[in-house]
DNA sequence: GGCGGCAATGTTACCGTTAACATTCGCCAT
DNA sequence: ATGGCGAATGTTAACGGTAACATTGCCGCC
């Protein structure tokens, strides 16, 4: 900096103040400025920046399981959003174990230095680990329950759970079963609940959840086995990985989907429509969340009020997995 | 600092050298500081420290499209591997257009300050800008041709085309089809010229190359429509998305998998094992990739001498989407 | 015509850490 | 005893920016 502006023939401080873009600067003297930063190739060590204005222009991503699609899509949208913005975006995956646990994958982050932070589809676990660590920075947390603690952005999953149950219902279904994730994921719960209330609401028998752990490996296991298979005729799983192995594994014992059992997915991958059937499942739209929670922290950041609460709807896509139980002639 | 110097009774400088493992601290001593810096939660500055050191410790990831499976588990397993050496990661993702362009995300990870780089993926328009902007810090590109500008590592993406291609040939096919990816996908060239020589070595019919885009809605496509599908008994997709999209428009044509066509994918998605059939592919150790991406530059990071070139072994997974030509009774 | 005021720029200090050199002290060899 | 050496610690000066305040020069106004 200081060879720019001895080139330019000022001082650095009035560098410093080209590149803020303050005003009180004479255009002539930025023109000189700015050339003699192209000339030497410039460029402003974020460091010392980061130093003197405790600002590190950086986000902070806490992902529970980032190789899901939906996770990873959302993340992607906010890397790209925070860019646009000047931001970069740090990510940690959580994962199993102590040493990968929420708490040291929180802890990583906030030595980094970052100026905000966000959770992607969380665990329980790691806003267990944001509440005790409890950083005095913007934070934002992606999952559809109401919170006072923090901001929060969704695609709502009441609802989306909501349409999927009320297809199958209209489409003459009655015994419903639901393939679940895992309790400790806050999304997993709010399929569930939504589940169990738009069976409750229909005045249906509520059949036992499985709970699953959102592979399709699992779901294969299951539908294979009579024994552990509800029985039902129409089923909503959770997610739509979950929903293949479904499929896969009711094909191969011999129940037709969907003329013996109709199934609706969650998420909508770009791969779902190619399954054998194409699978019925509710779309989240993953890149307007990102965008949308950047938008909320952008806002916290800079000092404007931000919307505490960002919702997003689902969309039902209906394919060939669901038919009425008894078809239409 | 000054506060866990004063709580301690000793200069900032000790405090420092605590941090640092720094020989010559009395054990005593140490003990002390870590006490005070216990008791007020004392947490290092990292801009500071870069300032200082001029290091970051930061690693800076360049992504083509991120959301496919593929490079994503890779970056999950650098970020991991990182973090367990004490490295953070900040990941940029490639777009299409001038402003998502390799050329501005680079520029952005550089104007970051990062202390390597790792290209995951790349086309060669990011290649290009790396070599442009030709960084003077530790290098890694994910691809599996070779080099010498860069530091690599990969799956060995000829050998694993090879095999898929050979797996056909031992099967009795002899009009064998290639579905590639996009051509300025680096990974893309090298599994259509594996195709390629493998056809010429076994003497067969050299076929059109369909030039796919790596999605599933562009495969099927082209096996939906006849007069765009090779004629062929057994198909090399480029990715398992495209295979999948491959047997939904031909089994929507009434052409049977693999009883009329076999098809055989690449990479081995989690669900690619639930697909109907299930798929034959090419299974690539993403986790072992993005692991070994991170020791060597680790390596280059720490002086010792990186393994310049490093390659990860795939692996054939015969599962029901292939069979043979005639089928052995 | 002196002076207040503002636009444009310069000067100095500080952000929190590490590097380099300085200091102190005790111990050992001569 | 004493000079020298090494272990343990302290002191000072960077690192590369920004913030706050100081300075300069020009203008318009009474």
């Amino acid at each position: 900096m200081r060879e720019v502006a001895a080139l330019a023939g000022v001082s650095h401080q009035t560098v410093s103040r080209v590149l803020n873009d303050h005003a009180s600067i004479r255009p002539e003297t930025r023109e000189r400025v700015l050339r003699a930063i192209e000339q030497v190739d410039y460029r402003p060590n974020s460091a010392a920046r980061a130093l003197a204005t405790n600002k590190t222009q950086r986000i902070g991503v806490l992902v529970d399981s980032a190789v899901e699609y939906g996770p990873n899509s959302t993340l992607r949208a906010i890397e790209l959003a925070a860019r646009s913005k000047g931001y970069s975006v740090t990510s940690v995956t959580v994962g199993e174990g102590r040493e990968l646990g929420p708490d040291v994958a929180l802890e990583h982050l906030l030595s980094q230095g970052v100026d905000a932070l966000c959770a992607i589809a969380p665990r329980s676990s790691s806003l267990d680990a944001l509440r005790v660590h409890s950083p005095h920075i913007p934070t934002l947390v992606v999952k559809s329950a109401d919170d006072d603690e923090f901001l929060t952005a969704s695609v709502d999953q009441r609802l989306g759970a909501s349409m999927a149950v009320r297809h199958l219902i209209a489409l003459g279904h009655r015994r419903i079963a639901h393939v679940s994730g895992p309790f400790d994921w806050l999304d997993a719960q709010a399929r569930h609940a939504a589940w169990e209330s738009e069976i409750a609401d229909a005045g249906l028998e509520h059949l036992d959840v499985v709970v699953g752990d959102w592979t399709a490996d699992f779901a294969y296991e299951v539908a294979a086995d009579p024994d552990r298979m509800p029985d039902c005729t129409a089923v909503f799983a959770a997610n739509d990985q979950m929903a293949l192995g479904l499929v896969h594994g009711l094909t191969e014992r011999g129940v037709s989907v969907p003329d013996d059992v109709s199934i609706v997915g969650f998420d909508d991958l770009p791969e779902s429509k190619h399954f054998l059937p194409p699978l019925t499942t509710i779309r989240q739209d993953f890149v307007a969340l990102g965008e949308r929670s950047i938008e909320v922290l952008m806002a916290a950041l800079e000092g404007r009020e931000p919307e505490r609460r960002s919702v997003i709807p689902p969309q039902l896509i209906v394919r060939a997995s669901t038919t009425p139980l008894v078809p239409v002639l």
